[in-house]
DNA sequence: CTGAAAGCGCTTACAG
DNA sequence: CTGAAAGCGCTTACAG
């Protein structure tokens, strides 16, 4: 049936419908949203010629009056190839399902310095082609963020906290997953354990840093910055950073990645080393993305609920839009992921009964 | 300047600019579309009154009137988790970057069962949602591509060749990378190889499959489905399909991959084995995903142009929609990446010189 | 070169 | 319970 519209010349409009149904096209409308006041009767005849017609109504006149796009950003960050990024992907798989669910529809956009500085983050909402947006991948230098306020112009953070305390988020709790990392890797002996990060702007990785140097702290383990390397989040990143801090540190048994692809790059720089994973050094990253369990060895790491960070942060952000006041302020737990990348410290027996000094 | 109109109760319409400039707003529309027969005095004076007034158009408004939503929709396959991996994702930042260049905005929609049964991807273009979509992940089994025509509901197939003569494709050139890679597993002295598929229902994996067999039927190599294995596209499914090749064939040198996701798995499953790649059995995949270079050892792969597939996709549906009317059937060319997963057949002497027979 | 008016296809008070 | 009318904010002939 409704596919007769598909060659139909012009498209059936509310007045077609209204006026085959001899109605007004105010009933129409209010079948159409379902209004109570339109009798069972009405209701049921104006449908029937609705779906005879196959009439589909016009978006774009429909958001023009009600004021409401139904329709989300996503606001990717700025990265060479973000969208071919598993972590990403992960969010963004999350946002569009729940998003779908919940009836909106989801566009795709980057926050280019151009973008920005064109206000265009804020020109999507003013000129309604969504009605607000999610953003990920954010670091404190971005103070366009700024710019969003929950009645005016929505806005949630996915997996990470905002330098702003008036913005919604959802996230991953990074650090007790940085704790759950560090709680194995000290049960495993190991005490000289190298620590590969970055976005040194980036609140989630200041706490995965914090809680790295906490428990090394709290079990009296002595640490500097030559035990840390920056991996610019990628395999290059992480190989080079596996590089410069063996060469600081031959005696280094563990590395700790605070992404799944920089762990890939150190585990592909050891193995260029001839140094074996993990019975020479031992690797752990961070998020757990599908193929990390893929590779060898399989990845020890700590697995991030993406999908979850997501849905949960569209959800949050419709709520807003119809009308929730309260603050956004979710924080989704962790699970370690123990695979073969990690083993008892090389030099375990000989630290275990120095650290009795 | 545009600032103030951030907290302006109601948002500037063309009628206010039409006032304040004391012209009409036929006038200021004009301005706006940069309509020649505006004089450039008038020009200039109204474009500084929107600047001052910080005017924004209202995009649904705009198409409303002016019929074109300037957006564009990806319709994602309905896998698992399409978004988060990375082949598509490489086809996306093409589709967004392009799309963006050229002045659209882009939507994501999953081809879920129930959305295609409601012809959801028809309703987006009737309800103005989309002016048009490109479409990911495709089969012959998807007849409701069918529907789609030039002229009423344009599409563009992204990285597969279609199963209707009518419908516009940008596509890697598939055959031609399966015989790039055989050639080099040829050369290598490999004659025993395994193939690890997907897709059956797929034309650019028939094609990677006829390639195969073609090269091998060219040399002589005797063949059959034992030597052949479905992977489903996944990492587990690539490892359980070596399992079984491996089981059937304890001889064989090369495990030939569709894509760089079952060569992952391919390659875990046979360290678990205890087989060693490169120097027992070869193995080879397709996509050249980023981090195939960083899996242990780097796979040797075919590169796809995904990037620029994604990006001409766009750019010639735009074309489309802007009144283009010859078919699109660009193929893109591939290119032989030769890392460390890959080496002289371990039979190649015995091999050689039996194939003299 | 510019303006007055109709129209795009809906929704929403306001009557009755 | 339903209708007539105004309005959302643009664009596009049609006049002049």
């Amino acid at each position: 049936m409704t596919g007769q519209s598909a060659l139909a010349a012009r498209q059936v409009s509310l007045r077609d419908v209204a006026s085959a149904a001899s109605v007004s096209v105010a009933t129409v409308s209010m079948v159409l949203n379902n209004n109570p006041r339109i009798s069972r009767a009405t209701h049921a005849r104006v449908q029937s010629v609705m779906d005879k017609l196959g009439y589909q109504p016009n978006r774009l006149a429909q958001s023009l009056s009600s004021k409401y796009t139904n329709v989300l950003a996503i606001l990717m960050p700025d990265l060479r190839n973000a969208f071919a990024d598993a972590y990403f992907g992960e969010v963004i798989s999350g946002i569009c399902e729940r998003s779908s669910q919940l009836g909106y529809k989801v566009m795709l956009e980057q926050a280019k310095p151009a973008f920005i500085d064109a206000k265009k983050h804020l020109e999507i909402i003013d000129r309604r082609f969504v009605d607000g947006l999610v953003i990920l991948g954010t670091d404190e230098t971005h103070t366009y963020l700024a710019d969003f306020e929950p009645g005016v112009y929505p806005a949630v953070i996915a997996d990470n906290l905002p330098a702003f305390d008036h913005l919604d988020y959802v996230t991953s709790d990074h650090a007790s997953g940085a704790r759950q990392l560090m709680s194995y890797l000290l049960q495993l002996g190991h005490r000289k354990i190298g620590l590969i990060t970055a976005g040194s702007q980036i609140r989630s990785h200041q706490m995965i840093r914090d809680s790295f140097r906490a428990r090394l702290q709290a079990s009296d383990i002595q640490h500097d910055e030559t035990w840390e390397c920056d991996g610019m989040f990628t395999e290059e990143g992480g190989a080079q950073a596996a590089l410069d801090l063996i060469n600081r540190h031959p005696e280094l048994t563990a590395l700790f990645c605070a992404n799944d692809k920089m762990a890939l790059g150190a585990m592909h720089q050891l193995r260029r080393l001839r140094i074996e994973v993990p019975r020479q050094v031992s690797v752990v990253g961070f998020d757990d993305l599908h193929h990390a369990a893929f590779v060898n060895p399989a990845l020890t790491t700590v697995h991030l609920p993406l999908m979850q960070v997501g849905a949960l942060a569209a959800e949050r952000l419709i709520e807003r839009l119809r009308g929730r006041t309260e603050p956004v302020r979710e924080v989704v737990g962790t699970h370690l992921v123990v695979r073969d990348s990690t083993a008892i410290a090389r030099d375990a027996s000989h630290l275990l009964s120095e650290g009795a000094d």
